[in-house]
DNA sequence: TGCGATTAAATTGCATACAATATAATTACC
DNA sequence: GGTAATTATATTGTATGCAATTTAATCGCA
């Protein structure tokens, strides 16, 4: 055990944690070509569907992204047809998006994919409840203490 | 339970990994500022600390990169004067990094980082363990059946 | 009521990621 | 030995991510 030890890759939580990420992210790819939707824009249609109608912040409170990643992906979203962008009536400041009839539609061509993507991770039942469990915990650490 | 409950953000386990992740590299940032890596430039440094020789396919095997990132990552670290990037005198199609003196006495920087971290996530050992035991688990299952 | 502070998005700049393609060197094999 | 196949990087193109800054609208409050 020298003093550089805990340097090594194979001691870090942090870089499994990217790097499964990262794979897992990827293994979606080919489900996902076929909707035309990537990782990111998949995820917030996953908002709509729930929602139908959010704006900015909250989406990036959903998805811990902000506006400088979001605006550019709703812009294609939008382009795509499958969302509308308007300015909220009560305050300007807010962009409000929308589900359209379309991006409504997709949702029947997607509901397949957690159940093609749950095969591809191979995690037994207590595995997952435990991954879950674990990443939330991290997750609602506060920011500072 | 209607038949889009899949489709739920919360009922998603790829998710919260994903979020996860980059809330943790975020969470490096700060550390790694004062040492000025990025967190990629830095796992990468870890491997050189361990082995002070890699070519670049060995450095995308350990990290989960592809050339298309780790050139232009490995150009700036030549920059930043951390390690040496050279053909292979056996193979001229390898190109060899190795770490120069700045760059392994940048080790001696960077070896708090690791345990400023582990404080801020803030998890139980029992729970690092179980995260460990996971995300490799899921790492290790092959591409494809 | 008017103006400074705050807030919500958008923009800018930099650094990844990865698929697909290109290039150059090496191997296989006839 | 010479050429096709393979291999190792590099390049290109697209899509994130995030910090910092800007812009526009709203709020707080004297």
């Amino acid at each position: 055990m020298d003093k550089y030890s805990c340097l090594k890759i194979e001691n870090q939580l942090c870089f499994p944690l990217y790097a499964c990420a990262k794979e897992v992210v990827r293994k979606y790819k080919p489900f996902l070509d076929r909707i035309d939707l990537t990782y990111t824009q998949y995820i917030t249609m996953m908002v709509l569907w729930e929602r139908n109608t959010v704006n900015v912040s909250e989406l990036g409170e959903c998805l811990y992204l902000d506006s400088g990643t979001l605006t550019p992906l709703l812009k294609k979203l939008e382009t795509k047809g499958l969302v509308r962008r308007e300015r909220s009536r009560e305050d300007e400041r807010v962009m409000v998006i929308t589900l359209t009839e379309k991006g409504l539609a997709l949702r029947d061509e997607a509901v397949d994919i957690p159940a093609q993507m749950g095969g591809c991770m191979n995690l037994d039942p207590e595995d997952a409840a435990q991954l879950y469990r674990i990443l939330y915990k991290i997750l609602k650490t506060p920011s500072e203490g």
